[in-house]
DNA sequence: CTAATTAGTCAACATGACTGACATAAATTC
DNA sequence: GAATTTATGTCAGTCATGTTGACTAATTAG
C-alpha cells in the first residue's frame, strides 16, 4: 500500500468503504427476512439464534451458547426461559454431569427452525448461484477472513464438519444448481 | 435441487447451514472491532452508522438517512441529536429548500469516521487479500445477491460510484496488495 | 391562501444487551 | 466427609436502539 501512488491509495479507500456499506445491506437484509417471520411467533432475532444453535447442534450446554453468542448468561436467559415455556426447547440433565443442562429442540420448535432455515439457506444457495463455481469458495474463504482469528477455529470446524471446503479447489461449495 | 439424489439434498442443507452460521460470525466479528472503538466515545453502532453515512456522503438529508438506514425518523432523532449535541455533526439547511437540514461531518466528526473507516477497511482488504485477485469481484456480487432485489438499486450505484466492478471480468477488485 | 413536504418533538413501549450480587445443585479436590 | 469449584439459574436495575402514534413548526408548491 504504501509505494501506490497517492491517488490510487485515495481511490481504494472509497472502494473498501463502499465495501463497508456492502456488508452493512447484505446483514441488514439478510436477517430482515427472518425477523419478520419471527414476528409472527412474537420472537425476535435473539430468539432465532438461540433455536438455532440448539436445534443444528442438538444437546448443546448452556456454557456452549454462551461462547457461542458472547453474549452474558442474563440475556441468555430471558429468551431460553422463553423459547422452553412456549414449548420449543426442552432441557435435559447431562448423563455424565447432571449439572448440565443439555438443551433440545421439541418438535415445535424443529419445525419452527427449519422454517426459518429454509429462508436463509434459500437466500444463501440463490446468491451462490449468481456467481460462478469456482469463486464460491473463495466467497466464503472471504466472509471467514473477515472473522477475528481468536474466534475462528470452531467456526472452520463446523463448516469442515458440514462438508464446506474453503481450501483452493475447482469444487462448487454446495450443489444448488447442477 | 428436485432432481438430486435425497442424500444429497440432507448435504447440502447442511452445508448452507453452515455458511447461515458463518454469515453470523462474519457480521458479528466484523462490527465488534468497532463496536469496542465505539465505548471509548460512549457511542453505539446506531451512531456509528448515522457518522459513517454523513461523513462519507456529506450533504445528506435527513430523510436519505432514514431511507438508508431503514429506521423511523424518532429513532435516528435520538442519535442524531447527540451527534449533534457532542460536536460531529452540524446540520445547515439546504440552499434550494430551506426546510432540508443537510448534514455534514464536523472536523471531530470527520475524524471519528475516519478512525472507525479504517478498522473496517482494514479488515476487508485483508479479507480480500486471502482470496484470488479474480475471485474478489465474485465475493463482492455474492454479499450485493444477500441484498433484496428491492433494495438493490442504490446499493449498486454507490459500488459502482466507488468504482467497485462487480460484474465478471479478471480485474482486482481493490489494488489492497499489488 | 391552502396543501403538501421536511423536519422535530413528546410520550409510551418492546427488545435485547449489560453489570453485579446471590442461590442451588452437583462434581471435584483435599 | 468437608471444602471448593463448576454449571446453571435468578433478582434487580440500567442502557441502547428499535417501535407507534400524535402533534408542531417552517417552508415550499399549487
Amino acid at each position: 500500500m504504501a509505494s501506490q501512488p497517492a491517488g490510487r491509495i485515495e481511490t481504494d479507500l472509497e472502494r473498501l468503504t463502499s465495501v463497508v456499506e456492502l456488508i452493512f445491506f447484505a446483514y441488514r437484509d439478510f436477517t430482515g427476512e427472518s425477523d419478520a417471520a419471527l414476528k409472527q411467533f412474537d420472537f425476535g432475532r435473539a430468539h432465532h439464534r438461540v433455536l438455532h444453535f440448539v436445534t443444528w447442534r442438538p444437546g448443546l450446554r448452556v456454557a456452549d451458547l454462551l461462547e457461542i453468542l458472547k453474549i452474558t448468561k442474563q440475556s441468555l436467559a430471558r429468551v431460553l426461559k422463553q423459547l422452553v415455556d412456549r414449548g420449543f426447547i426442552q432441557q435435559e440433565a447431562g448423563e455424565a454431569d447432571r449439572r448440565e443442562r443439555r438443551l433440545y429442540p421439541t418438535p415445535a420448535g424443529r419445525k419452527l427452525a427449519e422454517q426459518l432455515r429454509a429462508l436463509q439457506t434459500r437466500r444463501i444457495a440463490g446468491a451462490l448461484d449468481e456467481i460462478e463455481p469456482k469463486a464460491q469458495a473463495a466467497a466464503l474463504q472471504f466472509l471467514l477472513a473477515l472473522t477475528t482469528p481468536g474466534n475462528r477455529s470452531g467456526i472452520e470446524q463446523s463448516l469442515a464438519n458440514a462438508g464446506v471446503r474453503l481450501s483452493t479447489n475447482s469444487d462448487p461449495v454446495v450443489g444448488s444448481k447442477a
